[in-house]
DNA sequence: TAGGATACGATAGTAATACTATTATATTTG
DNA sequence: CAAATATAATAGTATTACTATCGTATCCTA
């Protein structure tokens, strides 16, 4: 995939970092390696300790950049989302036509994420594997409220809030756009881990099927006598 | 809400206990103060040793019936779908009409849960709330294909193989009743957790309107030109 | 180029977690 | 009444998730 815009920087509500991980050597390596290491062998399992002995630093080093783990997670979370939402603005600002649009973005959110040049101490794929298996783990949890407040969810939400007037668009008497957009956001990473883990329970066992099965969803519930 | 059958007993699979909590009056009370504990401060904040000082028993005793709390929340868990199971059951299974038979499935599985005389041990509302907060954390592991092979899932597969397959008697030509099933009983859970944490990115923000929700997204997919 | 700020690494220490093991006592059952 | 079983009490371990301190290297600037 190439972009327009170099140098481009995903950017990440700073409360959620104690120091910003793009601004040295050491916090890209952090975020490299974390995300490889999460994706390995899960969130439970890992540690900052682990994490310091792979990068060859110490644990106390890490905790300079973020305050536990958790914060962590969501950091990673934040900049996935942002970078999603960064394609699908771009791919979809430009088109006029609201079942068009729709469309294109239902392609962009739940299609395979492959790897983006632009940022080279982002495995993307890795990353998507880790949204799909912990990402609910970032906001299901007792101080979600708090965090919710402090904006660590910004990013997600306005996704949400995008896909959602997208489906406003194309269906202004529709409802239920935000709960079909939550569904489809959250529905997306489930049925990919459905594929690999209870594939006797979903439909989504072949590339691209998320995609079908999704865009079918969203336009047979607004355009009810629509030919899908 | 009433039962024709007394008595009864949600059968879970053996192998995750190591001793039956229905079979003795400390395992009932582990059964009911787990639920309780987990729903108050978290599944990550819940330990054993809090668990036994609730109780007023040993912390070496609760390991006699439960490995860890991982199989806890396992054992849970299976208990309530089995619990929904057996309601969804009993109510459509002398439904022929296949419309109205997957009408009446989505409003018990949707529906919010009330508490259920027949079970004096268990908290089915408090049950609920773990389910909603806690479910994903059960399977979202490592160890899940292995767990998945040991028969842990099976009464929730179980649950999204009949609704499927109410789904798929409502338009046998529809090529994702799996996925559609799969997706209502999991962005249900979705809906409830959003109504009470991020509210202002989904629709079910009152009582009812999950089952209207999901009711109207399923019905008209199945049913393109229906009047829904 | 000296002096101060900043970054990082190394080490030590703590409270809590998630167990395991052993022994003692109480209760049930045959 | 003896044996089996269940539970309680205590102790102990490795790991986790940090916090605190200190020394050194590097960088930036006056």
């Amino acid at each position: 995939m190439k972009y327009l815009i170099q140098n481009l920087k995903i950017t990440v509500n700073e409360k959620i970092f104690v120091k910003d991980p793009e601004s040295s050597e050491l916090g890209k390596r952090i975020i490299r390696n974390s995300i490889e290491l999460i994706s390995e062998i899960g969130f439970e399992k890992f540690t900052f300790k682990k994490l310091g002995t792979r990068i060859g630093s110490n644990e106390s080093s890490i905790y300079r950049y973020f305050e536990n783990k958790h914060k962590l997670l969501i950091y990673l979370s934040s900049w996935y989302w942002g970078w999603l939402e960064y394609q699908l603005v771009l791919t979809t600002n430009s088109i006029d036509n609201p079942e068009v649009r729709l469309d294109k973005a239902l392609e962009i959110l739940t299609r395979p994420v492959e790897t983006d040049q632009a940022f080279s101490h982002v495995n993307e794929v890795a990353l998507h594997d880790i949204l799909i298996n912990e990402y609910s783990k970032s906001y299901l949890t007792k101080e979600v409220d708090e965090e919710n407040k402090e904006g660590y969810f910004e990013i997600y939400k306005r996704m949400v809030l995008r896909l959602g007037s997208m489906i406003a668009d194309v269906n202004p008497s529709y409802p239920f756009p935000l709960s079909l957009s939550s569904t489809v956001l959250e529905g997306c990473m489930h049925q990919y881990f459905l594929k690999d883990h209870f594939p006797s329970i979903t439909n989504c066992t072949n590339p691209g099927s998320p995609t079908d099965y999704f865009k079918s969803l969203v336009f047979s519930t607004l355009i009810p006598d629509a030919d899908v």
